[in-house]
DNA sequence: AAGGTTACCTGCCCGC
DNA sequence: TGCGGGCAGGTAACCT
């Protein structure tokens, strides 16, 4: 499911509903994830109120008032739903935050590529998950020259590397695709081929792209959907993701599609030339 | 050694 | 109607 705009449209819909709250417990239904759920998560956390939600590329930090946080990646079909204590277990739901009667967080995961994980709040940054990670592309920390230092070094497409957390986080498959046709470059220009000034555009495109979709509650292919059960808009807005054979809205040549790193790749021949 | 490929899972959609 | 194949937004361990 989620790249950076969804990750972030969930925690602003969860931030409201559960901030201030006190974990009563955590029951684990199905541990089986990426990682096993840590069964320390229960004995750990009961009891300790719900201090803040913060984001860090796609991962989603629970503050608490405790000396552990936890850190949770949703993974391709990773949802949250705030649902009564009543409401019946969904199919895929791994495991649930009881907070009141009338607020439990649900986690459910059809495919398993999620996580949770339980981090010291002191050195959270200092996990193997964060250690390596790029600036956050919607900081001041993102800069083209920076982009630009690093990937002028690599052979790699354009694509794979602002798909690469090392480089900067949040960039999935669907905004990578996005963001390059906004700035003009075709996606399997190598690195070290682009000119500064085309990464000077590239910031700021995937910037604003990765911005739009935040506005727009995310984008809503397969099974999306936020906190509230509200579908993400962006999908409108795609220029080419999803759009091979049909026309480009700026030029009206036909979209291709390829594969990058196993990825599918979606381009206007035309406004993205080689 | 960098960079491409595969595996991890389930669900869904398509064609036969 | 049913079955098999391919594909799906992420990440990291493998090969080469």
């Amino acid at each position: 499911m989620p790249e950076l705009p969804e990750v972030e449209v969930v925690r602003q819909g969860l931030s409201p509903r559960l901030i201030g709250q006190y974990l009563q417990d955590i029951s684990i239904h199905n541990p089986s994830l990426r990682y096993p759920v840590p069964p320390i998560l229960n004995n750990i956390m009961s009891g300790h109120q719900l201090m803040d939600i913060h984001r860090r590329g796609k991962y989603l930090l629970f503050e608490f008032d405790h000396e552990h946080l936890l850190a949770w990646h949703m993974g391709m079909s990773g949802q949250f739903h705030v649902l009564p204590a009543s409401a019946p277990t969904a199919k895929h739901e791994h495991l649930r935050l009881n907070f009141s009667e009338t607020v439990t967080l649900r986690y459910r995961d059809p495919r398993r590529f999620g996580y949770v994980g339980v981090l010291e709040k002191s050195d959270w940054q200092q996990h193997p998950w964060f250690i390596n990670m790029g600036p956050e592309p919607l900081s001041d920390d993102f800069h083209h020259d920076h982009l630009h230092e690093i990937c002028t070094l690599k052979g790699a497409s354009i694509k794979s590397l602002i798909m690469n957390a090392h480089i900067v986080v949040g960039v999935g498959n669907i905004y990578a695709s996005e963001s390059l046709f906004r700035t003009g470059i075709h996606p399997s220009i190598p690195g070290k081929s682009l000119a500064k000034e085309q990464y000077q555009h590239l910031t700021s495109h995937i910037r604003q792209t990765l911005q739009d979709a935040i506005d727009a509650g995310g984008s809503s292919i397969s099974d999306f959907v936020q906190v509230d059960g509200k579908p993400g808009y962006f999908s409108h807005n795609f220029q080419v993701y999803g759009r091979s054979g049909d026309p480009c809205y700026r030029c009206r040549s036909t979209i291709e599609q390829c594969k990058l790193g196993g990825r599918s790749t979606f381009y206007c021949p035309s406004c993205q030339p080689i």
